[in-house]
Formats: C-alpha cells, structure tokens, sequence
DNA sequence: GCTCGCTCACTTGTGTACCAGTGATCGGAT
DNA sequence: ATCCGATCACTGGTACACAAGTGAGCGAGC
C-alpha cells in the first residue's frame, strides 16, 4: 500500500455517523439494563413514562408519540400487558381503537424509576462537560428529523 | 396540575439522550435504505467494509473490530454467505477458528458501495453545518466507550 | 503429558425495529 | 343510503442486539 494517500477519500468505519451512533446507543443500552437491572427493557419504559404523562391514548397514537411502528408497539404493550403494568380495552367511540393506560401497579413502577431513568441519563452523558452534553442533545435533536 | 412546578425534575422522554439516540438511528437507518435501495442492511455492510480494510479475520476478531457480539456476527455472516459477498473457512493453525474473508463479488459490491456509504453519511449530517457536524461525531465518539 | 483456564463458534431465548399486506371500521362526499 | 379513501390493529417476514450457556480446542504451567 506504497501508494496510499491519505488526502484521500479514506473510508474509515469509526468516523460514520452510523457507527457512532450505533455504538453510543450500544453504550446506553448498556447503562440502562444495568440501573434498571432488567427490571424492564428500554422500549417498554419510554411507553410507561409516556402513558405516565398522557393518560389514556390509542395504540397507534401511542407509537407516534414515542416513534414507534405500530407493529413494535403491539410487541413492546403485549409484555407489558402480561408484566401487569398496563390496560387495554376497545373505544366506546371508535370500534377500531384499542385504548391503552397504565394499571396501578404500572404507575407505581414508573414513579419509582423516573429517577433511576434521569440517573441513566447522566452516566452516559457523564464524559462530558456539562456545555458538552447540551451540544450532543441539540445536535440530535437537530439531526432526528 | 396546578401546583406543577416546571423548576422541578420534570421528566421529559423526548430530551432524553437515550431516546435521542435511538430516534437519530432511526432517521439514519431510513436514509441508509433509501439510498443503498434496500441491496444490503446496515451490519451487513459494516462487515463488508471492515473487511475490505483488514482483509481476512476469524468471526470473534470481526465482531470486535465493529462491536458485534459474537451471536450477532455469526447471523449477519451467515447472511453474506448466502448472498454470495464472503467466504468462510477453517483456520489450519487453529481449529477453532472460522476465517472470513470477501469473495471477488463481495469486493466489487464493497468498492461499488463505499460512495454511498459516504453519501448516506453526508445525508445524515445534512442538517448541521460543517463545524457542527464534525463536534457531532466527536462528542459521540467520547460517550461511546 | 495432563490439567486448568481461556477462547472460539454456536445455540437458545428475549426484545426491539421496520416493511408490506390484511380486514374491520370510520367519516366525508355524493 | 352508499361508496371510498383513510385509519386502526394486526400478521408474517427479515434483521439486528445481547445474555447465558455449551462443547471443542488451545496453551501455559506443573
């Protein structure tokens, strides 16, 4: 490889966003499993803490306010069904919906880990200062559509 | 909620940097099978190019080289074999050991995709300036291990 | 040369994540 | 009233992603 130029359009792995992003998210999943120590998985938390702030909403409306294809949320409120954290029941106005909110049990359990969820916001934004941090949540925010 | 103090820990999901994340994967995974249309998925293609880098690996060396637990690796291979990209054979030193390496096809599809793979890079980033881009990848490199 | 700790690839099981397609239902326009 | 386009939940299929456990094979040290 003589004759490699590095002014070249090199293709590096490590510098694409993709990766990046992939491995930061890696790195998050990580921490959060840990705090929580798999007392529930990520997706079936960001619906509680949803429901949590919304109170009663449809399936798909669930989805598109956590951006999350209808066909995951099915998965994702199926545990949480089964885990007892959550309700279902038809609309009396619209025969199609399916009207999910949190049980007692489902309030409880995420009163109890919002904390735990701030706390694993901070460990993984913890390498960074605190202008930094702020940086990299704009800067999502910014490229997230 | 009249007694709802905005000064308080009020949770919201949506500035969170773990669901950040995830909604910046999503938008970059759109644009990723946009623009290859579909002809190859995201792992797959970081294997193809981590290979045409380093040449011939065993399975469990790749899957470090991109951070990819070992069952993750052997699906996504498994998946390039069938495709005809790579090629896998056994170690002569060491019988445990499944070397893999790029087929002629796999190169050419490899080298046909590196500009792309630069374009969706670019796509991704679009909505930052230069400056911004560039803090973007720098702070996510930090928070990634 | 045998044991022991390690690595390797693999399996099983669970949990996202999305696409494409389906049938029931809704609501507005005729 | 009927039709029609849209929405809803769901299904089936594909592709990551990781934890925990398995058996074969390696290599250092005794």
């Amino acid at each position: 490889m003589s004759g490699d130029r590095n002014n070249e359009t090199r293709y590096l792995l490590e510098e694409q966003v993709g990766f990046l992003l992939r491995k930061a998210n890696q790195r998050h999943r990580l921490i959060f499993s840990t705090e929580v120590d798999n007392e529930i998985a990520p997706a079936q938390f960001s619906v509680l803490a949803k429901l949590h702030e919304v109170g009663a909403v449809s399936q798909n409306q669930l989805g598109r306010l956590i951006a999350l294809d209808s066909a995951t949320v099915k998965g994702v409120v199926e545990r949480l069904l089964a885990a007892g954290y959550v309700h279902r029941e038809r609309s009396p106005d619209d025969a199609r919906l399916r009207i999910i909110q949190l049980t007692d049990e489902g309030r409880i359990t995420v009163e109890r880990l919002l904390p735990v969820a701030e706390r694993i916001t901070e460990l993984t934004l913890a390498p960074l200062s605190e202008q930094e941090a702020k940086t990299l949540v704009r800067l999502l925010s910014t490229i997230s559509l």
